[in-house]
DNA sequence: ACTGATCGTCAGTATTGCTGATTATATTGA
DNA sequence: TCAATATAATCAGCAATACTGACGATCAGT
């Protein structure tokens, strides 16, 4: 078993004004927050929220190569091979060939990728239940919406040099 | 020079219903792409968002431990004293006596981190202004009262075990 | 002074992002 | 068709970051 379990981390304290008022900072401290309540859960299963966007991604296609993969979910080519070295151990994933490319893989999920991707989909639902609970469905729809205009972006375009 | 420049990744791809439907997801590739945004921005000054948060974490205080900052952001103690001598070597931070506690330095920052710091919150404002320029003044509001509530949560409690 | 806790450090491991090289295969262009 | 070029996956190796566990120095309470 070479995957760890993630420990769960300790909360964090109050932030100063400057840091406090960075929108761009909120960002990165509400997703890093979701996401280590998110782990926080996995570690159970043994999985870390990378992982289950592989196996979500993969089980949405019937043919996924590892490029693709890491395009979608912007993992870098060489730490897809170690990922998906990890799901197929964990035997989640299988490779298979690629008629279409030789070069490539179609990657795969299991029946019990299926399952493990079932049971982690239900923990993602309940942590986001628990976080946005307080929030109104205008806002919910608010956030969503920005959210992923954000998200649809893309990377570079960023710096006019 | 130890720091690495961070290279500038590419822009990624579309996402499957089922993922772009989580508001988790949403989030986690929202605050992802800022944060991409504003190091390549940053790797002109050989410094991550981390480094950024740190400088500014003890640029607000008088008197900030190790334990303190790593508090604050969410930083590991170990990886701390490894993100502290990268500073010190830059010049940006110094390690400083703690006469209240003598176990423990006062990091405090020096002009050349003050200056640093100053150039890299307006890298951060362009980027945000960016990213944050097609909504409107209302929509900015709800998203910053959503995420600042979200990132006041705490990890833990999230499970009811 | 004794006990137990805390702060910073170090050694070592795991994960992730990157570069550069290599192998196998695809594609393109002359 | 054949040669040049490009692409998919892999591997070796480096850097950054989150951990664990152990350690010495120091602190707080008794």
């Amino acid at each position: 078993m070479t995957m760890t379990n993630r420990r769960r981390r300790k909360a964090g304290e109050e932030l100063p004004a400057a840091l406090g008022e960075s929108t761009g900072f909120l960002l990165s401290k509400a997703a890093q927050l979701v996401r280590e309540r998110f782990e926080n859960r996995l570690c159970a299963r043994d999985l870390t929220a990378q992982q289950v966007g592989i196996l979500s991604l993969v089980s949405s296609r019937t043919v996924a190569t590892q490029r693709e993969i890491g395009k979608a979910l912007r993992i870098d080519r060489t730490t897809m091979v170690y990922l998906v070295d990890r799901l197929e151990e964990m035997r989640l994933l299988e490779r298979q060939d690629n008629a279409a490319d030789r070069r490539s893989y179609a990657v795969k999920i299991t029946s019990a990728g299926t399952g493990a991707l079932k049971k982690a989909m239900n923990d993602a639902r309940r942590v986001e239940n628990d976080v946005l609970r307080d929030f109104s469905e205008r806002d919910l729809r608010t956030l969503r919406r920005i959210l992923s205009r954000i998200a649809k972006l893309g990377a570079e375009n960023g710096g006019e040099r």
